[in-house]
DNA sequence: AGTGATATATCGAATGCCTATATAAAAGGA
DNA sequence: TCCTTTTATATAGGCATTCGATATATCACT
């Protein structure tokens, strides 16, 4: 099953970030093992992930470095810096207080009466 | 606490369908019972709310009705079709897949250490 | 009379993600 | 050999979503 592309955003960089948690990863890498973990729900294409990780890159969140694979193209690899652990730690929590706001909203239909 | 704005959007027509499962509402009812049953967490502002409004309408999902109140200003009901309910129900499935699947990623995926 | 809350509405700007496209090398089949 | 798919990185253009600023109007309180 697919995610509805017009319910969330932002959250990419989150999943990224979290993802470089386990261990430096290059980008072809991380669309994949992002398909893996989430079972298919999320489809993180090319042209949205490398701009993103440019980005991350800028903001100090990630470093980079380039590394001879055994076959075809040199990949390039990224780290997550400890700048980008503390945003990681800060978008996880802001994610738990967000999802956690949406679940009162649909399971709290019949409270309404309360203060 | 206040959501990160970049992390989800698109899922304040969810929350606005949700409300209005409940009964009919008028806009500024909306946004107070919003942020309540979030706990201060969505901050739906009117710049966002009567254009979404409209765009339900527009959709056949809401229907509205104006309604003059004891004192101020008529008031514009919204009240929820039939396809709306069937909207919600889709946005709330794929709300539950798309926070599940955000949740695999975050408790650390596929391979570490089991469930 | 002035301020703030209630109540609805529109416009412009910022952000975030996708589609399409480009390049390049290795693997596999016709 | 040629062609397609997979691996691998990258950019440009465009669409959707949301917010801030602004406008209007009535009522309550001072």
């Amino acid at each position: 099953m697919e995610a509805d592309k017009s319910l969330v955003s932002g959250s990419m960089a989150l999943l990224v970030l979290k993802l470089l948690e386990d261990g430096d990863k290059y980008g072809y890498q991380m669309t994949s093992e992002l398909k893996a973990r989430s079972e298919d729900v999320f489809h993180l294409k090319a042209g949205t992930l490398y701009p993103l990780l440019h980005t991350l890159e800028e903001k100090g969140l990630v470093t980079a470095y380039e590394r001879e694979a055994a076959a075809g193209k040199p990949r390039r690899y990224y780290h997550l810096t400890k700048e980008g652990q503390a945003v990681l730690r800060e978008k996880e929590a802001a994610w738990h207080t967000y999802a956690d706001a949406v679940g009162r909203v649909l399971r709290g239909g019949a409270c309404s009466a309360g203060t």
